[in-house]
RNA sequence: GGCCCGUUGGUCAAUCGGUUAAGACAUCGCCCUUUCACGGCGGAGUGAGGAGUUCGACUCUCCUACGGGUCACCA
């Protein structure tokens, strides 16, 4: 009788559930190898909590071993944005997260478990909805909004739990009898899941981050296919999972909830259930309150945001490991020099609860992560961000492209390495001064701090211009500053001064500054001697002219 | 409201019954220094509250409070 009904309403699926059973075999995995996957819907909108879980997923399948792929869960046509799989590829490619089998683009796919794209999988997911109906496990609903909403309307009045659930499901207790003449009179349906659970009865479940959790069990007769012949997530995840034989659910753990549903999904159609490993979201405080990071209100919410801010993907990605694995903080600091991929990922070290996201400590990460380049990655990244995002500031470091790294690698190696860039629009910054197309068209007004009469400044200049010979070494040059110093009443020590101050004028700091400031128009700048050399003599003769004139 | 999860300084957090409760960012002070940055040293600052179990609880149990998630033909 079932099987009529399950005829009628499915009549051109013709496809046995074996035939899928057959067709997408166990996977040969060895031992300890696992199946993952990260499953977007294609809205061409990467989230960082996204990026986040992906990396996840990843970084758990290498250490593993095993396959990660991507399924594109279109099931929401409303959703879907133009290009949207590409944009996700790309994005995700960016961060150096590919993947082993699934979607690559809008149309094509690689893998021997696909279509990786839900919207193509209608068939199957049919034919497991048939063979539900057939088993009395799933029915016809013909329930309108209306009704669903009046029904709700009496369960609050009733304050019992709301939902479409044993004696409140009208249609469940239909005969088949019933709804095969409601089908034949054309009436409208959506096919339901008939569930036998008890929601006195507690279901227990050990999740991969957040451990023994305990559940009522499901009782709501959920819809399993919508009107548009489409699976609703729920019902898509299951048979997906299980077909693609995915062996450990890593996803949001907003997800936790519909656990016992899932659970009883696979039960009922006799699969086996996948190990489930909920993450909680990153976070955003705003006036006080805790929430997700928002698409709509947090702009760094966007993985693109951090781009065209210009904080390097390497940057990024030790932001997210720092919020995953805690103790990576500590890896990194003994293991300057390695590569990210050495370090020893632990899902098991992953806190149950969420972060708040915390921008400046990103930009500490990046901050550490750029001073570990060398001034030709420096160059190379940030040309590349400058091209699009600072066009004039791209064309000069093109032009001037061995001055530029020369500048780059002040401070950049030894001990006490330089860190002043935290992101790529930090460069214009550090950058600017330098290039006299910049310098020379610019009115800067010059600030000194303690010497700040006209004359003496020239003064101070004309000594300097005199004895500057860029082949001096550091030394021989800051003695010559010195001299200056000496000549023109300034203590040639900082301790002289401080130990007698009315002695002099100042001291050598006063005069360098002097020279700084009329150079850089700066009075925070990277070591003089270094600038000065990377400068040349030519430049340094135009500056000093254009101040004195 | 029902169900579930969570709660260690401003933030990220270590500890897996016995510690003066690590470390990082932020903050403050000092030092280094021709500026800034870097670096070094130091300060302030944490177990939500209450019961219980135990010789002993941040760690285990329960209650309360607070925070978060979820209750769609959206994923």
């Amino acid at each position: 009788m079932s099987k009529e009904l399950a005829d009628l309403t499915l009549p051109n699926i013709d496809k046995d559930i074996s035939y899928y059973e057959e067709l997408y075999k166990p996977r040969d995995l060895k031992e300890g190898e696992v199946v993952v996957r990260f499953a977007p819907s294609p809205t061409g909108f990467i989230h960082l909590g996204s990026l986040y879980i992906s990396c996840i997923n990843k970084l758990f399948r290498e250490t593993k071993g095993g396959v990660f792929y991507l399924r594109i869960e279109d099931t929401d046509k409303k959703r879907e944005v133009e290009n949207g799989i590409s944009e996700i590829v790309n994005s995700l490619a960016q961060y150096g997260i590919v993947f082993d089998e699934g979607m690559v683009n809008e149309f094509d796919e690689v893998g021997n478990y696909g279509p990786y794209v839900q919207s193509k999988r209608k068939d199957i997911y049919q034919a497991y909805v048939k063979y539900l109906i057939a088993e009395g496990k799933a029915y016809p609903c013909f329930c309108t909004e209306d009704d669903l909403n009046s029904l709700r309307e009496e369960q609050e009045k009733l304050k019992v739990r709301t939902g479409y659930y044993r004696s409140f499901a009208k249609c469940r207790n239909l005969t088949v009898d019933q709804m095969i003449e409601k089908i034949k009179n054309g009436e409208k349906y959506i096919i339901r899941l008939r569930s036998m659970g008890d929601y006195n009865k507690k279901i227990q479940y050990k999740d991969g981050i957040k451990g023994e959790i305990e559940f009522p069990e499901n009782d709501q007769d959920i819809v399993i296919l919508k009107s548009d012949g489409l699976p609703t997530y729920h019902f898509a995840h299951v048979v997906d999972d299980h077909l693609m034989r995915t062996t450990h659910v890593i996803r949001g753990d907003e997800w936790i909830s519909s656990v016992p549903l899932h659970i009883q999904l696979f039960t009922m159609l006799g699969f086996k259930v996948p190990k489930y490993i909920h993450v909680a979201p990153i976070m955003k405080e705003e006036d006080g309150a805790k929430r997700k990071l928002s698409k709509r209100k947090d702009p760094e919410a966007a993985v693109s945001y951090y781009t065209q801010e210009g904080i390097p993907v390497i940057s990024v990605k030790e932001y997210l490991y720092n919020l995953m694995n805690s103790n990576f903080e500590q890896w990194r600091r003994s293991n300057q020099d390695k590569d990210l991929s050495e370090f020893e990922f632990n899902i098991n070290k992953m806190s149950p609860s969420g972060a708040l996201f915390d921008h400046i400590k990103l930009l500490d990460v990046s901050k550490n992560a750029i001073a570990r380049m060398t001034a030709q990655e420096v160059y190379d990244l940030g040309l590349q961000w400058a091209k699009i995002y600072d066009v004039e500031l791209a064309t000069l470091m093109e032009k001037y492209k061995d001055y530029t790294i020369n500048l780059l690698d002040i401070e950049r190696t030894g001990k006490k390495i330089r860190k002043d860039i935290s992101k790529w629009s930090d460069l214009r910054d550090v950058l600017e001064y330098m290039y006299d197309e910049i310098f020379l068209a610019k009115e800067y007004e010059y600030v000194y701090q303690t010497i700040n009469d006209k004359n003496e400044i020239t003064n101070i200049l004309n000594e300097y211009i005199k004895v500057y010979d860029v082949n001096d070494d550091k030394d021989i040059w800051f003695n010559k500053i010195k001299d200056i110093s000496e000549k023109l009443g300034y203590a040639r020590e900082v301790k002289d001064y401080k130990e007698h101050p009315e002695k002099f004028k100042g001291h050598v700091g006063d005069v360098s500054m002097v020279i700084r400031v009329a150079i850089t128009t700066r009075q925070m700048t990277p070591d003089l001697y270094e600038l000065l050399k990377a400068l040349g003599k030519e430049r340094i003769n135009i500056r000093i002219e254009k101040y004195i004139k």
